[in-house]
RNA sequence: GGGUGUUUAGCUCAGUUGGGAGAGCGACGGCCUUACAAGCCGUAGGUCACAGGUUCGACCCCUGUAACACCCA
């Protein structure tokens, strides 16, 4: 073996051999047991909040498979209508190739190309985390089986009536010039104004204070021009007496009714509201109240339309604004302009002011689908760890606005749906299949909608549409529902309601039992990480490495804005200055599922990986010691375990429970940390150091000899399986070494079982023989430690007081102890006999003495006892006052008590020796 | 404006039905002890955000306040 640990020297070679085995595809005849991957875009990059997630579902399907599950975590990608779009056009323009000139055929042409050379750039990626998915069923959302299920979704919902197309007012990405969901809005608080216009009033109305005009207040001056009233608030004593009454549209000349509406707050602006019912939410909904005329002022790219007046035609959004807020200035009908923070809409892909506009779009009829997937999570078939994210998805899902899943796009899944030149629809899989299902001519023309549907749609049906439906297959049966969503809670309406929503629609089974929500990874100062700050880490550069100006030239080209350079590089020089060292996988996917608790974002530190890199470095080095001391092993040679062999194997029966509890509720921090501190301070520091005199004393028998050898072997074998399914990488090189020393020649860590506690002899006595010589050795070496004691210095040491059961674990320790504490004789004296002056430990009542012999200095020791008595005090006062407390002796439960009762003797006793001590140091100083 | 979460050692975080405040890193002191100096041994360090309340007893339960983060409108 090497001397260290080289991640690179194991890593892709042990990958590329698995996936060439299948050893991730399904196998065997156990239950079966299903992750979801959550199908990245094709456009995408490998990043941290991908690697963490793959990270906790890799080790959720490593654990199964070894429990003996037959295992499915199918890779997939999502075809990302808008992103992918996008991304293909702007490179084609860069090429001087208008998507518009190629037409839709050609362009699509070009998309797929782009997927072929370049959409698998994540796939790749993905398998550096060392991912167990199943290549071999990979799934796209644009294939043809797939695209096939799509369609038939749509189909059967339109015929359910679930789908319907209609006029309404979407959110509209003028940049993107298609509708876009309420989710793919993005509202945040900009700095904007709060204009008041004059609307002169009309048929001699006054207002209160005798103006002939009315004041209204808007953030949007341009849409005015598609005003069709002003609104006051019903009680508004003000405005009373003007109701009914009309005002006169500046500009455009148009005569508006002023009404009355609940909606309009009193307090805000002038208590004046326009209305523009086709180009606001809550503006149509005061229309629809009133009955009034939707006037769309708009063109697609959020131009001005013919229906305004002349001048103001063809104007941008802003160039309008100007213009009318200096015309409105002329008339002299502009009254103040305040400062006014306002929420902007932007679309999420765009960043383009989103525009509400009236447009033909195809809807989700969603109530109906919502019901039965709130039901599945309020009876418990689902559940959501943590626990709260239940109530957030309740309260959307109970508030839930009909999906608008049309886009006016071209690469995605075209609507199934045709049209006859009068307009009529006819809705099914294909043309051919719409002819004959309704009954139409041959010969009548049909055009196919447009409009492709929105990606999550396709996305929906995940579950269910990657195993074969609509066919009734094996593969359903047996995957479906799966066990566990691993999924970061930004995609909780997007994705993870939706499927609940389709899969039990059309498949009567929930697509998942548990929702698994992280946290989002975050940089070293708790910023979130994005391509503008500048602070997005790619987890192959912790993989890897990277120096500083490889890192420098990632993180500052190809920037959204680039004036942000000098202060990227800046922050990255400050928290990089050397780069990034190469850590390896298995540290990286240690590291993620150690910051794992429940509902917190994590915060990534490079100290921590550090520390796990460190810690794979210690099991490779364990594992060195251990193959250097069992060369001769004999797996078939007589064998005695010795206390120590008992106490480690049960410390793993332990370990099992704690994994196995820990993997079941989802504490992959909890699961990691127990791994961690067996394998460091229980198997190396104390296991390994112990076997040491057993193995090289000549004193210990062969069978002895062997039973430590073989624990050895054993125990680190088990350790290596508990461990493979967050480590993959070290376990499995590691295990080729130890594994075949205890007669097990296999292939591969991974479909070896997983230990099961029943398997490990829990050993109570052996447990508490070996606390008890951990304690005495610790005692010891603290007094070393404080007294300066070189260690290689060797030391007497006197017992004295204790039990026979002292007695009894001293002797059979005896070689250990000596070894550990660097000890060269034990002797015991009579209680009642003088001990020499000497430093103390006191292991409960048994004293461990150190005679000074002109090696510890009198003073200190006794500073180091005051120390202790000091502590002791401080912790019977406590303890006296409670049980002073009548009301806690009456109170309490009597078990409490007693447990307080005994600590009070212990620690008086205690104190009472260490005082003895003192004493017996301070006459020996006079 | 409504909701959720967080606040524990210098830093990053655990703390499982209320009954002795923990880990890793860092700091300090000592060690090249034949697996590992990426290591070993030892030590120090906390008014558990703040203010009330319930209780014999509160990091934990209740109320309120503050700061930070996120979600929704």
């Amino acid at each position: 073996m090497d001397s260290s640990f080289d991640p690179h020297a194991i890593e892709q070679k042990l990958y590329d051999h698995w996936a060439s085995q299948n050893y991730f595809s399904p196998a065997g005849d156990g239950p079966g047991y299903c992750v979801l991957i959550p199908p990245p875009n094709v456009t995408g990059t490998l990043h941290m909040g991908h690697a963490f997630n793959q990270t906790l579902m890799d080790t959720l399907i490593r654990h199964a498979r070894m429990q003996g599950s037959r295992t499915l975590w199918q890779m997939g990608t999502d075809h990302a209508g808008i992103a992918t779009q996008m991304l293909v056009e702007r490179q084609l323009n860069e090429q001087g190739i208008k998507r518009l000139d190629l037409g839709r055929e050609a362009f699509n042409e070009k998309v797929w190309a782009w997927k072929e050379s370049s959409g698998d750039t994540i796939a790749q990626q993905i398998r550096r985390m060392g991912s167990s998915l199943d290549w071999s069923r990979n799934r796209f959302t644009m294939d043809a089986p797939y695209a096939a299920a799509v369609r038939e979704v749509f189909e059967r919902l339109y015929d359910q009536g679930l789908i319907y197309r209609g006029k309404r007012l979407v959110n509209w990405d003028p940049h993107l010039r298609t509708a876009i969901s309420d989710l793919e809005v993005e509202n945040h608080d900009e700095a904007g104004f709060l204009w008041h216009f004059h609307y002169p009033l009309l048929d001699g109305l006054k207002t209160e204070d005798g103006k002939a005009v009315l004041t209204v207040a808007t953030t949007r001056p341009e849409t005015m021009l598609g005003d069709s009233a002003v609104a006051v608030h019903p009680e508004d004593p003000r405005y009373a007496h003007l109701i009914g009454g009309f005002v006169n549209l500046p500009l455009v000349d148009r005569k508006i009714p002023i009404i009355a509406d609940e909606y309009v707050d009193r307090e805000f602006g002038t208590g004046c509201v326009k209305i523009t019912p086709a180009h606001d939410f809550n503006d149509h909904e005061v229309g629809t109240r009133h009955d009034l005329p939707l006037i769309n002022i708009f063109n697609d790219d959020a131009t001005l339309n013919q229906t305004v007046p002349d001048p103001y035609r063809g104007m941008t959004r802003e160039a309008a604004r100007r213009k009318i807020v200096e015309d409105l200035d002329a008339l002299h009908l502009l009254g103040e302009i305040k400062d006014h923070k306002l929420m902007v809409p932007r679309g999420d892909r765009s960043g383009a002011i989103i525009e509400p506009l009236l447009t033909d779009q195809w809807f989700v009829k969603i109530a109906p689908l919502a019901k039965p997937a709130i039901a599945a999570v309020e009876n418990g078939d689902i559940n959501f760890v943590p626990k709260q994210y239940e109530n957030v998805y309740f309260s959307w899902m109970r508030d839930i606005q009909d999906w608008c899943i049309s886009r006016q796009q071209w690469w995605g899944h075209q609507i199934p749906a045709f049209y006859d030149p009068q307009g009529n629809v006819y809705v099914a899989k294909d043309e051919d299949t719409a002819r004959v299902k309704y009954n139409l001519a041959e010969d009548l023309p049909l055009s196919r909608d447009e409009d492709v549907l929105e990606t999550w749609f396709s996305s929906a049906l995940w579950p269910f549409a990657t195993l074969g439906w609509p066919n009734e297959t094996d593969d359903l049966a047996d995957f479906l529902p799966s066990a566990t969503l691993v999924t970061g809670h930004d995609i909780i309406f997007f994705w993870v309601a939706r499927m609940i929503m389709m899969t039990l629609h059309f498949t009567g089974k929930v697509p998942f039992h548990n929702v698994y929500v992280h946290g989002l990874v975050r940089d070293a100062e708790g910023q979130k990480m994005s391509k503008t700050k500048g602070n997005g880490l790619d987890p192959l550069d912790f993989i890897d490495g990277i120096d500083l100006d490889n890192l420098l030239t990632k993180r500052t080209s190809n920037l959204t804005q680039p004036q942000l350079a000098p202060r990227i590089a800046k922050a990255t020089k400050k928290d990089f200055p050397a780069g990034i060292p190469s850590y390896g996988t298995d540290a990286l996917r240690f590291t993620f599922c150690a910051l794992a608790s429940t509902g917190r974002d994590v915060k990534f530190d490079l100290n921590r990986i550090e520390g796990y890199q460190n810690f794979c470095n210690k099991l490779w080095n364990a594992t060195k010691f251990v193959l250097m001391n069992t060369e001769n092993f004999d797996p078939l040679a007589d064998i005695e375990l010795s206390v120590i062999d008992r106490w480690m194997i049960s410390k793993t029966h332990d370990l099992i429970g704690q994994t196995e509890f820990a993997l079941e509720t989802f504490r992959f921090d909890i699961f990691a940390n127990n791994i961690y501190e067996f394998a460091w301070h229980e198997y190396c520091d104390w296991y390994l150091e112990l076997t040491k005199p057993l193995l090289w004393d000549t004193n210990t028998t062969a069978a002895q000899r062997e039973g430590t050898k073989r624990t050895l072997l054993h125990v680190l074998e088990s350790l290596l399986r508990i461990a493979h399914p967050v480590i993959p990488f070290i376990t499995e090189t590691l295990w080729h070494e130890v594994a075949p020393k205890l007669g097990i020649q296999q292939d591969t860590i991974m479909l070896q079982s997983y230990p099961r506690t029943e398997d490990y002899h829990s050993d109570v006595e052996a447990v508490a023989q070996v606390e008890w010589l951990k304690a005495v050795i610790s005692g010891i070496r603290t007094i070393r430690g404080e007294a300066n004691i070189k260690p290689s210095q060797e030391i007497k040491v006197i017992f004295q007081g204790g039990g026979e059961q002292d007695r009894q674990r001293a002797a059979d320790t005896e070689v250990m102890l000596k070894r550990l504490a660097n000890v060269q004789d034990i002797r015991w004296i009579d209680p009642n006999s003088a001990a020499p002056p000497n430093a103390l430990a006191l292991v409960k009542d048994l004293k461990v003495m150190v005679p000074l012999a002109g090696l510890i200095d009198v003073v200190a020791e006794q500073a180091r006892l005051d120390k202790e008595i000091g502590k002791a005090a401080q912790d019977l006062k406590r303890i006296t006052a409670k049980l002073n407390n009548k009301g806690f002796v009456d109170k309490a439960p009597a078990a409490v008590v007693g447990k307080e009762r005994d600590k009070a003797t212990a620690l008086r006793a205690r104190i009472q020796t260490l005082t003895e001590q003192v004493d017996q140091l301070t006459t020996l100083g006079t």
